[in-house]
DNA sequence: CGTGAACTTGATATGCCTCAATACGAGTGG
DNA sequence: CCACTCGTATTGAGGCATATCAAGTTCACG
């Protein structure tokens, strides 16, 4: 879906998919886009929870996560924004916040205004398309992750996202024996999958031992047996990319 | 957010709100609507999960649930679809559906084709902010809903799926002593909410002998408590109307 | 080295699920 | 009018999975 771009010279752009067959559009994106890109550390926040918003967020690169808590301090992570993602964080209320924004790692990340961004969704066309299909994308994986935080075990809520931090992040397809990384702690995990920081760590070890998986070293995972995490993800391998991975 | 209106003298259909300040957009919305309209039986399935989406769907009457389900049985309601709302059931993959689609109670729902649907945005820009609206006001319902399922106790979950409820079925707002119907078996509270439905019926008679609500008769409810009902949900009463309901 | 963040592992408590039995209410046919 | 049935709700008993608390380890970084 999603593509590394040079975009007027200045640092990688990652851009949507399918903007490359329309110049016009590319360029008012890149030029929109550019204009108002900002740095943030890793582990810095956005925007928090209730806040005003000004506008909605592209992220050109590293990774972000959207987040709710209750009065009583639990957390869960909504979604995990990576790179080429549009994110609107507007709830009912345009101006108000559903949703808090932390980066993982430093990103860049534009703030778009939303008066400019409604102009552009106007003009070209290919955008709007491409918009659409991501939130369509964002919707498909919230009810398949709000499936298994309802109703699935520790387990089957620990393979499932890793299964789909795996998929989304890389271009090419799951296999075994693929290793790859995931830019968050077990606590963030938890609050992904809706479990305590602890029982992650207990999950990831009992998947280990049963020859699942291995992670180590701030999670590097590498699959070992994919039909097994599969199974215990209680995911169809087959059809879920094309559901929650916007194609080109 | 909608109202009861007239439309070409066919029986009443619940529009968008905003329409009746724009005429045209008006008589085109209620044409299209009228003219793919079909009903529907109480408890009736109207797409399965992964089946082919013909188009987007707009509810005139009754209540709809949308659900998904793992291979293990284990269900999840992923939202519950009131009179005026818009519903897009594709996933990443415009042709297949991410969610099922159930009649809760007899429905009148309107299948328009996606090609009618997208020439009708691009004409009328009401509709479209309309439906972006509706749109960011599912989404951050499904945030709330979703922070509950992975990280609050029963109480929690249902406490906030009632009062979720109370909040979108009734034009005024909640209040003590309100009394109000859900046309959803325990079974369904329970996929809505994450529970069994055993554990949904022992949390209402909790809530009965706290009380804080009764619930009898195939769910009427009448809430008795408020401040006890809004701590136990979690929720700040005063913010949450305006973060996941579309106002005019 | 010293410090702090993240991870690991153990012990304990409890909240929710499952199974099972019973009760209730609406609709149906005798 | 009663008997039957089916879906739904209620209540009890028991077990397991996950949270929480607590102690200890590892590792990166000063």
């Amino acid at each position: 879906m999603s593509d590394l771009s040079p975009c007027h010279g200045l640092p990688a752009t990652v851009v949507p998919g399918g903007l490359e067959s329309a110049p016009d559009a590319f360029v008012a994106f890149c030029t929109l886009v550019d204009s108002h890109r900002t740095l943030r550390p890793a582990r810095g926040t956005i925007l928090l929870e209730g806040e005003a918003v000004r506008g909605i967020y592209f992220l050109a690169s590293g990774w972000m996560t959207t987040s709710k808590s209750m009065p009583d301090g639990h957390r869960v992570v909504v979604d995990v924004v990576l790179p080429g993602s549009f994110l609107d964080p507007a709830s009912a209320d345009p101006g108000v916040s559903s949703v808090g924004i932390d980066a993982l790692t430093d990103v860049a990340v534009a703030t778009i205004p939303r008066t400019s961004w409604r102009r552009l969704l106007g003009e070209q066309k290919v955008i709007r398309e491409a918009v659409d299909l991501s939130v369509a994308a964002a919707t498909s994986r919230l009810a398949e992750r709000m499936l298994r935080l309802g109703r699935g075990s520790a387990d089957t809520r620990i393979a499932y996202a890793l299964w789909e931090l795996c998929l989304r992040s890389s271009a090419t397809s799951l296999a075994e024996g693929r290793v790859y990384h995931i830019p968050m702690t077990q606590a963030d995990l938890g609050d992904f999958a809706g479990l305590s920081a602890v029982h992650v760590c207990r999950t990831l070890r009992r998947f280990e031992r049963a020859g699942i998986l291995s992670a180590s070293n701030h999670m590097d995972v590498e699959i070992r047996d994919l039909d097994a995490l599969a199974r215990v993800a209680q995911i169809d391998p087959v059809s879920l990319p094309s559901q929650i991975i916007p194609t080109i």
